[in-house]
DNA sequence: GCTGGCACTCACGATGACAGAGTGCCAGGA
DNA sequence: TCCTGGCACTCTGTCATCGTGAGTGCCAGC
């Protein structure tokens, strides 16, 4: 159907647009890329081009601009991912080598990747199923008073209070800690419900209460959709979204308030690989107009996690997705090096 | 210099103003307001206003609209704090009731205060040197790998990483945090420094290094200015900022994004009472055109942190006034409970 | 199947007229 | 001394008009 010159004028009528951010017309693509024919011939072309829904005209004698089906095809076969300069390479490893904490590693990762690509950046959480038992701590802080910690491999810690139904002894305390500890050390959390499952029978009767307590937190906190947290940042380049921007950025900002919004967005992303959304290929209204990028990360080779940015469907996708990956690679370095 | 009537028709301009949005004129007041005189004699009233600079002209042959100068004089002389109406107040209870978690009480009290006044709120967390230590703890995580965890009278948690310089034995670990917490339980953590200064030395020699890297740690963690969290909601309601917005919003948007300038902002309010900054009055360049609403909260009579709103000089005073007191109060009673 | 030419369409900017809101000032009255 | 009504003036915002230019679709010819 689409000719290999077509494609190329849907190449470059992106490739304009994205950059001057008005619709092109026949003319100056000739003038601008060496595609060999006339505009007339273009103009053909793009005629095609509407037909099949590629391109779009705002209005009569104007230029076209690309619609979602022509960002979608772009991306799929028309680019590639572009690699980062040496010197955006040196910025990530310099901007989060410093970084000291999991709370740190994930704020610097949201300032990078919305610098880097001069977009709103979404970085999730390690998820807490998807990682490995570091360690379980139990503090007693009263008679009937404890507290849990989670630790993963990611370095990702998770605290809740307990109130016990019965004062628990340090004995007891201990042993808890120690059986807890001995049984999901070194496992997935996901595993952890299982693992636990028959651990108040082997307690005394006084102590059973508190155990299950104990261990109904712990499987509570487990819980995906609330066990998800994610750091945002960015935000302030939407004002560069476009001139219609104070129509556009409010259902953006909306939406990017809405932590269930953006995890569900995130978790339309594929686990491997890279996704990108384009418009209204986005399930959430409020953000029909814009395009998500989104990776999994991860220390080994599963993803624990997903980060992306935000941004107006007329966005450098290539770069984008290249400073994506960068990021989400340096990223998973880090955390299995932690 | 300025009669009862002037002072009125100031309150009168600034209510209209906040309301319509539009430059007031001198008719419109006498319209709409019981002033008991002509528009001519507003019309002199104003003129003097404008002498003083309460109030300006954006153009010859517009209406008038007040100066910062002149929210000011409205804040400290004109207006009250319009205290919440019983829904608003349920609305309160309602909302942080269900907090699980220091997070969640923070999280829930930016969402609540984000919709009360319909601006952008922005809440610290509790300062690590200003509460009081609940609970110290160390965990071994590998042979030279310890967890410090350390836990507020508020519930804020905080952990960090240490690589010690030599392994560290159970019954040490034991030690150290036996006596680490025998002296700061229940202390300031502002206190803390000088509590466990002599502490390495009575130690074994072979242990005196971790101990002091543990130390130093504990105190890298209260160094004020690291120490302090926020988190921030409500952004979109910047989409409310005027007509002028897409000027207004990307500086504000960009001061929002850093948290130097947020804490900066909030250590500019005073310690107790409520602080309003307006307009120039905030050193920040960006939130020139702002108005800052702060006030402290805390368990008891010491402010432990402080929460606030960021929106509009033209705002209703007294409106947010009242909601951000209600909700630093009831904030303050919650954190007394847990 | 490409090209040049041509008529047509439509957004955008400049211009000018006009209405409306608001002001400042002044002279007269309480 | 202070308030008021009246009046001339200023300025913005809106609307209609008009010309320009970019861009299109179509067609006949190569």
């Amino acid at each position: 159907m689409l000719s290999e010159r077509r494609l190329e004028v849907l190449r470059a009528i992106v490739q304009d647009y994205v950059g001057t951010e008005e619709p092109v017309g026949s003319k100056a693509l000739t003038e601008r890329h060496k595609l060999g024919v006339s505009p007339a011939t273009v103009r053909n072309d793009m005629a095609v081009l509407e037909d099949e829904g590629f391109i779009a005209q705002p209005h009569t004698s104007a230029g076209r601009i690309p619609t979602d089906k022509g960002y979608r095809l772009f991306v799929d076969r028309l680019a590639g991912v572009k690699p980062l300069s040496t010197p955006e390479r040196r910025a990530i490893h310099n901007f989060l080598d410093g970084a000291v904490d999991l709370d740190d590693v994930v704020g610097r990762t949201v300032r990078l990747l919305a610098q880097l690509t001069r977009q709103v950046a979404i970085v999730q959480y390690p998820s807490l199923t998807r990682s490995t038992v570091r360690h379980v701590e139990l503090l007693s802080l009263a008679p009937a008073r404890l507290m849990l910690v989670l630790i993963t491999d990611t370095g990702r810690v998770e605290q809740r209070m307990i109130d016990c139904p019965a004062p628990f002894g340090e004995t007891s305390l201990a042993d808890l800690r120690a059986r807890l500890n001995s049984r999901v050390v070194g496992r997935r959390f996901a595993d952890v419900p299982q693992l636990v499952q028959d651990l108040p029978e082997s307690f005394e009767s006084e102590d059973r209460g508190t155990v299950s307590t104990v261990l109904s937190t712990l499987l509570e906190t487990l819980v995906e959709e609330t066990e998800e947290r994610l750091m945002i940042g960015g935000t302030s380049n939407l004002t560069r979204f476009g001139h219609d921007f104070p129509v556009m950025i409010r259902p953006v900002l909306e939406a990017l308030e809405e932590q269930v919004v953006l995890l569900k967005l995130l978790g339309e992303a594929k686990d491997s690989g890279m996704t990108v959304r384009i418009g209204h290929e986005n399930a959430h209204e409020g953000l029909n107009s814009t395009s998500v990028v989104a990776v999994g990360y991860g220390s080994g080779d599963e993803a624990v996690a997903k980060l992306g940015v935000v941004g107006p469907t007329r966005m450098d996708y290539p770069g984008t997705m290249g400073a994506v990956r960068a990021v989400a690679r340096y990223v998973g370095q880090i955390l299995a090096e932690s």
